[in-house]
DNA sequence: CGCGAGCTTGATGCCGATCAATGCATGTGG
DNA sequence: CCACATGCATTGATCGGCATCAAGCTCGCG
């Protein structure tokens, strides 16, 4: 089972070269100097030697197949993910039952970040497609963070930037309309693949219409309605789970009413 | 103009006395160390000679009218900002100039942390009663976060912390209803307020219907009527921003309609 | 006193939820 | 290879909660 075939392969590969480790090639074993995810991830900003130094408590590897859970709501907390390979989705839950889908993270992207404040999880990481996770040990991450001030750095850059994405959720939630949520949600999707490039154009969701619908706080008729009405107005091509962005300016028309 | 008498002085006074510095006495100069906030804010877990270390860094006090905002979305971040007597409002704002209210902060809640990220911050803070505020100048933060690992632990909870509020608010804004969002905003607003000594049954206010509507997804109308049915159910008595808490236990079953 | 900001209350309409049926793709066992 | 089951997506019909529009009302303040 080679590394490179799972994962958003069925996209069109862009600009950025996945860099391979010449000598420590192993699929349990890659170091962040040689990771593609370099520029996307924790070591953001670090050299040489301070990448040893992270790899040194980042060696740890871990597969989680599709539908399993990385942690639970209620697990003790030790450390940080990475996502390597693959896609998730964090869950959190009213005490009532109710449950809503807080993030869709991909490649390069923390998890666990929730865990820090009361040492327990707060909500749930599962796997929508077989992936693979860097384990960064939390209370060696703090230790190192406070040797290597550009680790620090960009570790309170990762968890100020999910604030401020929250907030964007938030805004999303709070004051748009069934169309503009999912326009929103589809560029924030293809920017992302972008970044690590993909076209962005044509993509493969990974999470179903219910899914989409419990983190756009809306039903999954209304997401499924909303695609078809961008297939009809010519903005979106869609099968299923297979979407080609014909328009992506009129996807931002949609995002901002007031600039058009 | 003393610094007791403002903040949410209409409330009833509970167990936490304030602490007040013997000799540093002084509005503008007040240690942590003889702050009550002190197990609120950033020394939570701090002990003596490392509280004086912080307090080093925190000398500055800042005034912030009523009205008045402390940064705005796009100011440089230079300091994070701890609430040291009145009460905020954060809005977050879409390009087409859509506003919404994302936060309210209190005495010894934490401001600015979403700054970090990309070096200019991303929303406006706004004070909704006449404030004062205690700036940390957040590169010596950093510093010394290096060096204490109680403070670097306590920061990273408190960040955490406000990733978790803000799935929190994403659960209630994609998933109840009007009542119900207006009751888990009581809740917590009683909530807080008791963490800080108030009897947390009766509070007065600090904001308009339309900011709490603007918080909470909702239109002030709203709002409005949410709280008059309250009253007419006797769970509430509301007159303008005065709210008393007849029936504590109907609010929790509004927020957990499952578990009743 | 009278103005104005903020709050309450009523009437109406619309967007998205809900209920229900059908369609489509994948997989499994006979 | 087909029949059937299953999970997911689409589409239609109806309903309800909240937004919207529109008056009044309250209270603080110049």
């Amino acid at each position: 089972m080679s590394n490179q075939s799972h994962g958003v392969q069925q996209l069109v590969r862009g600009s950025i070269p996945p860099v391979v480790s010449s000598s420590r090639q192993d699929p349990f074993k890659v170091a962040c100097a040689s990771c593609n995810l370099r520029e996307l991830c924790l070591p953001v900003g670090m050299s040489g030697d301070q990448l040893e130094r992270l790899d040194a408590i980042v060696s740890n590897r871990r597969q989680v197949p599709r539908g399993a859970a990385l942690f639970r709501t209620g697990d003790a907390f030790s450390s940080l993910y990475a996502v390597r390979l693959g896609f998730f989705k964090t869950c959190v839950a009213a005490e009532d039952g109710r449950e809503q889908v807080s993030g869709f993270q991909m490649a390069g992207e923390l998890l666990g970040l929730d865990g820090i404040g009361t040492d327990h999880h707060t909500c749930d990481a599962v796997a929508l497609e077989a992936s693979q996770v860097c384990v960064i040990p939390y209370h060696q991450l703090e230790h190192l963070a406070r040797e290597l001030s550009d680790l620090q750095r960009q570790f309170h850059r990762i968890m100020s930037r999910e604030i401020v994405r929250d907030h964007g959720v938030m805004l999303l939630l709070g004051s748009m309309r069934a169309e503009e949520r999912l326009a929103a949600f589809l560029l924030n999707l293809t920017q992302r693949l972008r970044a690590r490039g993909f076209s962005g154009s044509s993509l493969v969701l990974r999470m179903t219409r219910e899914e989409i619908g419990s983190y756009l706080g809306l039903k999954l008729e209304t997401v499924s309605r909303a695609f078809s009405r961008f297939q009809d107005d010519g903005i979106l091509s869609v099968k299923q789970r297979q979407i080609e962005v014909l328009n992506a300016d009129a996807l931002k028309a949609l995002v901002n009413p007031g600039e058009c």
